[in-house]
DNA sequence: ACTTTGACCTGTGCGC
DNA sequence: TGCGCACAGGTCAAAG
């Protein structure tokens, strides 16, 4: 479920209420998730406090004043919310989405200075999520290898090229290539590169020059990734099925979204008329409009 | 070295 | 109404 601007709303949700927090009891459910959970992690969070929220790529990281930092990935279907401590009659138990107790799977009993005592919990039917605990100062495993922040200086379009140059695969995987690009995922793929003009099947190396200077449709895909990914943010993220933020509530960009989930209706694009096709690409549905979308956009000055 | 395909899980929505 | 199937925002490991 969640990309980078879902997982950024979750954030932003969490730190005014987790960040100055003293954890009490840590409860953690039998099955684990995607992993078991790390052996430790009850007592690296115990009597510890959060220093901040953080967040990398589609990864939320808690910095603990214990020197270790807790990753937590949502995977398709994760989140977290505030509860009253020990039961149903806490007050932000009433903004909870419909709790379904058998998918929640960790519990963080929390002190704040502001707050009082809450309890945060972490549910995942699907259990593709995953949690990892680090020394602080050193990495885990899962944030090693990624590629630049797509809303950081670090990415543009000369990185960009560097990592496209001579790759056959289709630019949509590209995209969704953590190393290339850290916090995509299969909704804003498709966005970007439809308000890049660029079909999801062009080989992502077509997008650089012999010279490895990146095409001018490579420098629009840059914007593109860029300007959908905070527009997003600023809308709260897609709740396209089940996405909540921790406060409970619904982002609302999924009013923005231009191909995602449109199969067979006008494409928005100015003037365009096209219908909105949907593919398979590496077993993932890649919506796009084939009037407006490629072929090919670098070959337009070719033979 | 690279790219594609399962596998992991449960829930939902659709066609029959 | 009920059943079976396709599909879902993720990543990793194995197979090509």
């Amino acid at each position: 479920m969640p990309e980078l601007p879902e997982v950024e709303t979750v954030r932003a949700g969490l730190a005014p209420m987790l960040a100055g927090a003293r954890i009490g009891l840590v409860r953690l459910g039998p099955l684990g998730l995607r992993f078991p959970f790390p052996r430790g992690l009850a007592g690296a969070l115990e009597g510890a406090v959060v220093e901040t929220v953080a967040r990398r790529a589609k990864y939320l990281l808690f910095p603990l004043s214990s020197g270790m930092t807790v990753l937590s990935h949502l995977g398709m279907t994760g989140a977290y919310r505030f509860a009253g401590r020990g039961g149903l009659d806490g007050p932000t138990r009433l903004h909870a989405p419909d709790p379904a107790p058998v998918h929640d799977h960790m519990a963080w009993d929390i002190d704040h200075p502001k707050h009082g005592a809450l309890e945060l919990v972490y549910s995942d039917p699907r259990r593709f999520g995953f949690v990892d605990l680090f020394a602080t100062g050193t990495s885990s495993r899962f944030l090693e290898g990624l590629g630049p922040e797509p809303l950081s200086n670090g990415f543009d379009a000369k990185t960009l090229a560097l990592r496209f140059k001579g790759r056959k695969g289709p630019v949509k995987a590209g995209l969704l290539d953590q190393r290339v690009v850290a916090g995509i995922g299969n909704i804003y793929a498709c966005e970007a590169l439809h308000r890049a003009g660029i079909a999801p099947t062009l080989p992502a190396g077509a997008l650089v020059g012999a010279d490895g200077a990146p095409a001018p449709a490579l420098e629009a895909l840059v914007v593109a990734v860029r300007d959908v990914l905070a527009e997003a943010i600023a809308a709260g993220g897609s709740t396209f099925r089940d996405f909540r933020a921790a406060d409970g509530g619904k982002g609302h960009f999924q009013e923005g979204l231009r191909v995602y989930g449109r199969e067979g209706a006008p494409c928005r694009a100015p003037g365009c008329g096209g219908r909105i096709a949907r593919i398979v690409q590496a077993g993932r549905s890649s919506f796009f409009c084939p009037a407006c979308q490629g072929p090919n956009p670098v070959d337009a000055s070719g033979p």
